[in-house]
DNA sequence: TATATGAGGGAATTAAATTTCTTAGGGGAA
DNA sequence: TTCCCCTAAGAAATTTAATTCCCTCATATA
């Protein structure tokens, strides 16, 4: 991958509607070429899906609420069941586990205080969790799916490095 | 909006290169009505943009960092100089005001520690900071940009409600 | 009962993606 | 050095999908 890939990457990140002709010209190329890179990049998984994103407000899940879950000690098992359980539920958005004080730390998304506290109580009916504590956004400030593209390692061999 | 437009956001959420004729037989409707409803859809803003995921790993980002922020009494002026300056950093993908404990929590996404070690310092050279502490995701077991549908206000009047 | 309104659908049209065929440049082997 | 191969680019043709146009039907309303 060169910095032709990486800049088709950056628009592509923004705006996938983006015609390959028009996407082409912006990066200095001709639809073909451009075209082709795009092509493996799908393959070799750099891309992995194009999706639509909503507006939280109007799908009515504009509250994020951060679960931090702390289990000291429990089976592979519990860890396996616990994870399979978690995951299914579209509420929880992000699932991470940690390091350090806490173990387990969720990114769930609801309408309002009551639709999470409705979601916590079918959480924890489905399995049993120690210590789990929840924090409210107030707030997102900032919210993306561009990852940045500065850490990519790129061939400077190609197409004339500056 | 009603149940077919909650399908169709459905199918665009988790692939968004769905030609409209396979999108409207999956929803059972035909092209026309089904490419209107998605126009509107995006009129409207409940569909905000289509965007490329790509890989963290291939994209040398496969380290998230949680960091959490207190900040205990500062003037309005600063709050509006530290949300400005943090959204700059392409690292920082999601940036939430907190509720409790923490004030501000950041997620980042580096390379590996030494790069978030940089990223930290080249952060508080820009902006001086109280009390920060950091928390690494050791394996990112669910990510998804969908969100759930369930508690989207639909119109039953429509569409033969079951 | 006439009539506007909103939604659906078929077919034509336009635009974009994809394929095919050619060309140019660079590097190594004879 | 010259020739050949490999890789990437580009123009043009073709295929496929998006978009528009025009018509029909059902519902609700005056």
């Amino acid at each position: 991958m060169d910095r032709l890939d990486r800049k088709i990457l950056r628009l592509l990140q923004e705006d996938s509607t983006l015609a390959v002709a028009d996407l082409a010209k912006k990066v200095g190329l001709s639809t073909t070429p451009c075209w082709r890179r795009i092509q493996k990049m799908e393959e070799d998984g750099v891309i992995r899906k194009r999706v639509a994103l909503l507006d939280p407000v109007k799908i009515n899940t504009k509250v994020t609420v951060f679960v931090s879950i702390r289990t000291n000690a429990h089976s592979t098992e519990w860890l396996k069941r616990f994870s399979e359980v978690i995951v299914e539920f579209p509420e929880v958005v992000e699932f991470y586990r940690m390091s350090g004080e806490v173990d387990y730390l969720l990114r769930v998304v609801v309408p309002d205080i009551a639709a999470y506290d409705a979601f916590y109580k079918r959480m924890i009916a489905r399995i049993e969790i120690r210590d789990v504590s929840s924090a409210f956004a107030m707030e997102q400030i900032k919210y993306t799916t561009e990852l940045p593209l500065d850490y990519m390692v790129v061939d400077n061999q190609k197409s004339g490095e500056e």
